[in-house]
DNA sequence: GACGCGTGGCT
DNA sequence: TAGCCAAGCGT
Protein backbone atom coordinates (compact mmCIF):
# COMPACT_ATOMS: atom_id res chain seq x y z
CA UNK A 1 0.00 0.00 0.00
CA UNK A 2 1.77 3.41 -1.37
CA UNK A 3 1.78 5.84 1.48
CA UNK A 4 0.29 9.25 0.41
CA UNK A 5 2.74 11.82 -1.97
CA UNK A 6 4.31 14.37 0.21
CA UNK A 7 3.04 17.94 -0.50
CA UNK A 8 5.53 18.93 -3.46
CA UNK A 9 3.68 21.94 -4.59
CA UNK A 10 4.49 24.31 -1.37
CA UNK A 11 8.05 23.88 -1.14
CA UNK A 12 8.27 24.21 -5.06
CA UNK A 13 6.52 27.58 -5.33
CA UNK A 14 8.06 29.24 -2.85
CA UNK A 15 11.15 27.83 -4.32
CA UNK A 16 10.67 29.24 -7.41
CA UNK A 17 9.14 32.85 -6.35
CA UNK A 18 12.22 33.39 -4.89
CA UNK A 19 15.05 31.55 -7.40
CA UNK A 20 13.45 31.71 -10.94
CA UNK A 21 15.71 32.65 -13.41
CA UNK A 22 14.95 35.94 -15.04
CA UNK A 23 14.40 34.45 -18.94
CA UNK A 24 12.69 36.09 -21.51
CA UNK A 25 9.25 34.90 -21.50
CA UNK A 26 8.92 34.97 -18.10
CA UNK A 27 8.60 38.71 -18.29
CA UNK A 28 5.40 40.77 -17.89
CA UNK A 29 6.53 43.07 -20.92
CA UNK A 30 7.40 39.74 -22.83
CA UNK A 31 3.97 38.79 -22.64
CA UNK A 32 2.08 42.30 -23.10
CA UNK A 33 4.11 42.82 -26.21
CA UNK A 34 3.70 39.31 -27.91
CA UNK A 35 1.07 37.33 -25.86
CA UNK A 36 0.36 33.60 -26.85
CA UNK A 37 2.62 33.91 -29.82
CA UNK A 38 5.97 35.06 -27.77
CA UNK A 39 4.83 31.72 -25.57
CA UNK A 40 4.51 29.43 -28.71
CA UNK A 41 7.37 30.55 -30.59
CA UNK A 42 9.66 30.59 -27.51
CA UNK A 43 8.33 26.65 -26.46
CA UNK A 44 9.03 25.59 -30.34
CA UNK A 45 12.93 26.93 -30.13
CA UNK A 46 13.01 25.29 -26.56
CA UNK A 47 12.39 21.80 -27.99
CA UNK A 48 15.32 19.72 -27.15
CA UNK A 49 17.39 23.09 -27.56
CA UNK A 50 19.56 24.69 -24.52
CA UNK A 51 17.94 28.21 -22.92
CA UNK A 52 20.71 29.59 -23.65
CA UNK A 53 21.49 29.24 -26.77
CA UNK A 54 17.46 29.91 -27.60
CA UNK A 55 17.58 33.27 -26.07
CA UNK A 56 19.07 35.43 -28.53
CA UNK A 57 17.05 33.91 -31.81
CA UNK A 58 14.05 34.36 -29.95
CA UNK A 59 14.75 38.47 -29.58
CA UNK A 60 15.53 38.42 -33.07
CA UNK A 61 12.95 36.14 -34.91
CA UNK A 62 10.18 37.52 -32.56
CA UNK A 63 11.35 41.35 -34.00
CA UNK A 64 11.01 40.32 -37.55
CA UNK A 65 7.95 38.01 -37.05
CA UNK A 66 5.84 39.95 -33.99
CA UNK A 67 2.58 37.89 -34.77
CA UNK A 68 1.59 34.34 -36.80
CA UNK A 69 0.65 36.41 -39.74
CA UNK A 70 3.45 38.24 -40.35
CA UNK A 71 5.20 34.85 -40.10
CA UNK A 72 2.98 32.96 -42.46
CA UNK A 73 3.46 35.84 -45.01
CA UNK A 74 6.80 34.73 -46.01
CA UNK A 75 7.91 31.76 -47.69
CA UNK A 76 8.87 28.99 -45.61
CA UNK A 77 12.88 29.43 -47.12
CA UNK A 78 12.57 32.34 -44.72
CA UNK A 79 11.81 30.80 -41.69
CA UNK A 80 14.27 27.74 -42.28
CA UNK A 81 16.78 30.21 -43.55
CA UNK A 82 16.52 32.15 -39.57
CA UNK A 83 16.18 29.37 -37.49
CA UNK A 84 19.69 29.20 -37.99
CA UNK A 85 22.14 27.08 -35.97
CA UNK A 86 18.97 26.24 -33.17
CA UNK A 87 19.32 22.68 -34.77
CA UNK A 88 16.21 20.10 -35.60
CA UNK A 89 15.16 22.45 -38.58
CA UNK A 90 12.10 21.10 -39.20
CA UNK A 91 10.77 22.89 -36.36
CA UNK A 92 11.21 25.68 -38.05
CA UNK A 93 9.09 24.42 -40.72
CA UNK A 94 6.61 23.27 -38.53
CA UNK A 95 6.35 26.27 -36.88
CA UNK A 96 5.55 28.10 -40.19
CA UNK A 97 2.74 25.62 -40.92
CA UNK A 98 1.47 26.72 -37.65
CA UNK A 99 1.12 30.41 -38.28
CA UNK A 100 -0.07 29.27 -41.58
CA UNK A 101 -3.08 27.52 -40.05
CA UNK A 102 -3.18 30.30 -36.75
CA UNK A 103 -3.64 32.74 -39.40
CA UNK A 104 -6.29 30.62 -41.59
CA UNK A 105 -8.43 28.80 -39.09
CA UNK A 106 -7.84 30.91 -35.32
CA UNK A 107 -7.80 34.70 -37.43
CA UNK A 108 -4.27 35.35 -36.67
CA UNK A 109 -4.52 34.18 -33.09
CA UNK A 110 -3.07 31.41 -31.21
CA UNK A 111 -5.79 29.39 -29.48
CA UNK A 112 -6.16 29.25 -25.97
CA UNK A 113 -7.95 25.68 -26.18
CA UNK A 114 -5.37 22.61 -25.58
CA UNK A 115 -6.83 20.86 -28.69
CA UNK A 116 -6.80 23.54 -31.22
CA UNK A 117 -3.27 23.79 -30.06
CA UNK A 118 -2.49 19.78 -30.69
CA UNK A 119 -3.75 20.17 -34.01
CA UNK A 120 -1.50 22.72 -35.23
CA UNK A 121 2.33 21.64 -37.12
CA UNK A 122 4.52 20.54 -34.35
CA UNK A 123 2.81 21.19 -31.43
CA UNK A 124 2.23 18.03 -29.08
CA UNK A 125 1.10 17.04 -25.54
CA UNK A 126 4.01 19.61 -23.83
CA UNK A 127 4.12 22.52 -26.15
CA UNK A 128 0.08 22.19 -26.42
CA UNK A 129 -0.16 22.55 -22.76
CA UNK A 130 2.60 24.80 -22.17
CA UNK A 131 0.93 27.37 -24.04
CA UNK A 132 -2.08 27.18 -22.39
CA UNK A 133 -0.92 27.15 -19.23
CA UNK A 134 1.88 30.15 -19.37
CA UNK A 135 0.26 32.65 -22.10
CA UNK A 136 -3.58 31.59 -21.17
CA UNK A 137 -3.64 30.57 -17.58
CA UNK A 138 -5.17 27.43 -17.86
CA UNK A 139 -5.02 24.25 -15.28
CA UNK A 140 -2.94 21.49 -16.88
CA UNK A 141 -0.51 19.39 -16.80
CA UNK A 142 3.19 20.54 -18.01
CA UNK A 143 5.31 17.53 -18.38
CA UNK A 144 8.50 17.77 -20.05
CA UNK A 145 11.58 15.46 -19.34
CA UNK A 146 12.72 18.04 -16.45
CA UNK A 147 9.80 17.28 -14.72
CA UNK A 148 9.62 13.70 -15.15
CA UNK A 149 13.13 13.23 -13.87
CA UNK A 150 12.05 15.21 -10.49
CA UNK A 151 8.80 13.04 -9.83
CA UNK A 152 11.09 9.93 -10.81
CA UNK A 153 13.10 11.03 -7.71
CA UNK A 154 10.86 12.48 -5.34
CA UNK A 155 8.01 10.06 -5.68
CA UNK A 156 9.44 6.95 -7.10
CA UNK A 157 13.04 6.84 -6.00
CA UNK A 158 14.35 6.32 -8.96
CA UNK A 159 17.72 8.19 -10.90
CA UNK A 160 15.93 8.91 -13.90
CA UNK A 161 12.41 8.79 -15.20
CA UNK A 162 10.87 6.05 -17.32
CA UNK A 163 9.78 6.29 -20.91
CA UNK A 164 7.38 8.86 -21.49
CA UNK A 165 3.85 8.01 -21.13
CA UNK A 166 0.60 9.49 -21.10
CA UNK A 167 -0.10 8.38 -17.99
CA UNK A 168 2.70 11.04 -16.85
CA UNK A 169 -0.03 13.86 -17.43
CA UNK A 170 -2.46 12.21 -15.28
CA UNK A 171 0.11 11.66 -12.51
CA UNK A 172 1.21 14.94 -12.75
CA UNK A 173 -1.78 16.69 -12.69
CA UNK A 174 -2.81 14.78 -9.47
CA UNK A 175 -0.44 16.81 -7.24
CA UNK A 176 -0.84 20.51 -9.07
CA UNK A 177 -2.59 23.01 -6.79
CA UNK A 178 -6.18 22.85 -7.16
CA UNK A 179 -5.89 26.65 -8.21
CA UNK A 180 -5.19 28.22 -11.69
CA UNK A 181 -2.41 30.49 -11.15
CA UNK A 182 -0.78 28.32 -8.39
CA UNK A 183 -0.86 25.61 -10.71
CA UNK A 184 0.65 27.39 -13.59
CA UNK A 185 3.60 27.82 -11.14
CA UNK A 186 4.01 24.68 -9.83
CA UNK A 187 4.30 23.53 -13.64
CA UNK A 188 6.82 26.02 -14.19
CA UNK A 189 9.12 25.67 -11.04
CA UNK A 190 8.84 21.76 -11.41
CA UNK A 191 10.45 22.19 -14.84
CA UNK A 192 12.97 25.13 -13.52
CA UNK A 193 13.69 22.57 -10.48
CA UNK A 194 14.21 19.87 -13.00
CA UNK A 195 16.44 22.21 -15.52
CA UNK A 196 18.60 23.90 -12.68
CA UNK A 197 19.09 21.54 -9.36
CA UNK A 198 17.45 17.99 -10.34
CA UNK A 199 19.80 17.74 -13.18
CA UNK A 200 20.57 14.49 -15.01
CA UNK A 201 23.60 14.27 -14.14
CA UNK A 202 24.94 16.04 -11.61
CA UNK A 203 21.90 16.87 -8.96
CA UNK A 204 22.50 19.78 -6.23
CA UNK A 205 20.71 18.18 -3.75
CA UNK A 206 21.90 20.54 -1.12
CA UNK A 207 20.38 23.61 -2.02
CA UNK A 208 17.20 21.20 -3.32
CA UNK A 209 14.00 22.38 -1.49
CA UNK A 210 12.15 19.25 -1.65
CA UNK A 211 14.90 17.10 -0.23
CA UNK A 212 13.70 16.86 2.92
CA UNK A 213 10.52 14.67 1.38
CA UNK A 214 12.24 13.49 -1.86
CA UNK A 215 12.08 9.29 -1.85
CA UNK A 216 15.05 9.17 -4.07
CA UNK A 217 17.44 10.60 -1.37
CA UNK A 218 15.75 9.13 1.23
CA UNK A 219 16.54 5.10 -0.56
CA UNK A 220 20.33 7.12 -0.64
CA UNK A 221 20.19 7.61 -4.24
CA UNK A 222 19.83 4.35 -5.78
CA UNK A 223 20.76 3.92 -9.59
CA UNK A 224 18.15 2.12 -10.20
CA UNK A 225 18.99 2.60 -14.51
CA UNK A 226 18.38 4.76 -17.51
CA UNK A 227 15.56 4.01 -19.37
CA UNK A 228 15.94 6.45 -21.96
CA UNK A 229 17.13 5.78 -25.90
CA UNK A 230 20.61 6.38 -26.36
CA UNK A 231 21.30 8.96 -28.75
CA UNK A 232 22.86 7.56 -31.76
CA UNK A 233 26.20 9.00 -32.78
CA UNK A 234 26.51 11.53 -34.66
CA UNK A 235 29.90 12.26 -36.15
CA UNK A 236 29.48 10.11 -39.94
CA UNK A 237 25.69 10.38 -39.37
CA UNK A 238 23.03 10.72 -42.10
CA UNK A 239 22.04 13.67 -39.85
CA UNK A 240 25.55 15.29 -39.70
CA UNK A 241 25.38 15.19 -43.52
CA UNK A 242 21.59 17.19 -43.62
CA UNK A 243 22.92 19.57 -40.92
CA UNK A 244 26.13 20.11 -43.36
CA UNK A 245 23.65 20.63 -46.52
CA UNK A 246 21.12 22.99 -44.93
CA UNK A 247 24.16 24.72 -43.47
CA UNK A 248 25.35 25.02 -46.90
CA UNK A 249 21.62 26.69 -48.40
CA UNK A 250 21.69 29.00 -45.06
CA UNK A 251 25.28 30.23 -46.15
CA UNK A 252 24.04 31.00 -49.69
CA UNK A 253 21.69 33.13 -48.29
CA UNK A 254 18.16 31.81 -50.03
CA UNK A 255 19.62 31.78 -53.42
CA UNK A 256 19.71 29.01 -55.20
CA UNK A 257 22.97 26.81 -55.07
CA UNK A 258 23.94 23.83 -57.98
CA UNK A 259 23.60 20.60 -56.88
CA UNK A 260 27.27 19.43 -57.83
CA UNK A 261 28.35 22.33 -55.35
CA UNK A 262 26.35 21.08 -52.27
CA UNK A 263 29.05 19.11 -50.26
CA UNK A 264 31.70 18.89 -52.78
CA UNK A 265 34.02 16.26 -51.19
CA UNK A 266 31.83 14.67 -48.67
CA UNK A 267 33.59 11.17 -47.72
CA UNK A 268 30.42 9.20 -48.83
CA UNK A 269 28.66 10.48 -51.62
CA UNK A 270 25.42 7.61 -51.59
CA UNK A 271 25.35 9.34 -47.65
CA UNK A 272 24.84 12.95 -49.31
CA UNK A 273 22.54 12.33 -52.17
CA UNK A 274 20.89 10.12 -49.21
CA UNK A 275 20.52 13.34 -46.93
CA UNK A 276 19.77 15.64 -50.08
CA UNK A 277 16.64 13.19 -51.05
CA UNK A 278 15.60 13.04 -47.40
CA UNK A 279 15.89 16.96 -47.17
CA UNK A 280 13.50 17.59 -50.34
CA UNK A 281 11.12 14.76 -48.56
CA UNK A 282 10.96 16.45 -45.61
CA UNK A 283 10.08 20.10 -47.48
CA UNK A 284 13.13 21.34 -46.11
CA UNK A 285 14.94 22.20 -49.79
CA UNK A 286 13.67 22.09 -53.30
CA UNK A 287 15.04 20.71 -56.18
CA UNK A 288 14.58 21.95 -59.59
CA UNK A 289 16.83 22.35 -62.81
CA UNK A 290 19.85 20.89 -61.39
CA UNK A 291 19.77 23.68 -58.38
CA UNK A 292 19.20 23.57 -54.92
CA UNK A 293 17.17 26.01 -52.76
CA UNK A 294 15.55 26.73 -49.49
CA UNK A 295 11.19 25.97 -49.94
CA UNK A 296 9.55 28.49 -51.55
C1' DG B 1 6.78 1.96 -28.31
C1' DA B 2 10.83 2.87 -30.92
C1' DC B 3 13.03 5.46 -34.13
C1' DG B 4 15.01 9.59 -36.74
C1' DC B 5 15.82 14.09 -36.39
C1' DG B 6 20.86 19.20 -35.30
C1' DT B 7 23.95 21.58 -32.85
C1' DG B 8 27.23 22.76 -29.54
C1' DG B 9 28.58 23.19 -24.53
C1' DC B 10 30.07 20.53 -20.61
C1' DT B 11 32.50 16.97 -17.90
C1' DT C 1 38.27 13.29 -24.92
C1' DA C 2 34.39 10.98 -26.23
C1' DG C 3 30.28 10.67 -24.85
C1' DC C 4 26.45 12.93 -22.34
C1' DC C 5 22.95 16.12 -22.42
C1' DA C 6 19.37 19.79 -23.80
C1' DA C 7 11.46 23.07 -22.09
C1' DG C 8 9.79 17.04 -28.06
C1' DC C 9 7.39 15.85 -32.32
C1' DG C 10 5.69 12.98 -36.07
C1' DT C 11 5.68 8.61 -38.02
Amino acid sequence: MPHRSPDLATPLVAWYRANARDLPWRRDAFHEQYGGWGVLVSEFMLQQTPTTRVIPHLDAWLARWPTPSALAAEPPAEAVHRWANLGYPRRALWLHRAAVQIRDRHDGIVPADVDALLALAGIGDYTARAVAVFAYGQRHPVVDTNTRRVLARAIEARSQPGAPSRRDLDRFAGVLPADDDEAAIMNAATMELGAVVCTARTPRCEVCPIAHVCAWRAAGYPDTGDARRKQARYEGSDRQARGAVLKALRDAAGTAVPIHDVLTGWPDPLQRDRAIDSLIADGLIEASHGVLRLPR
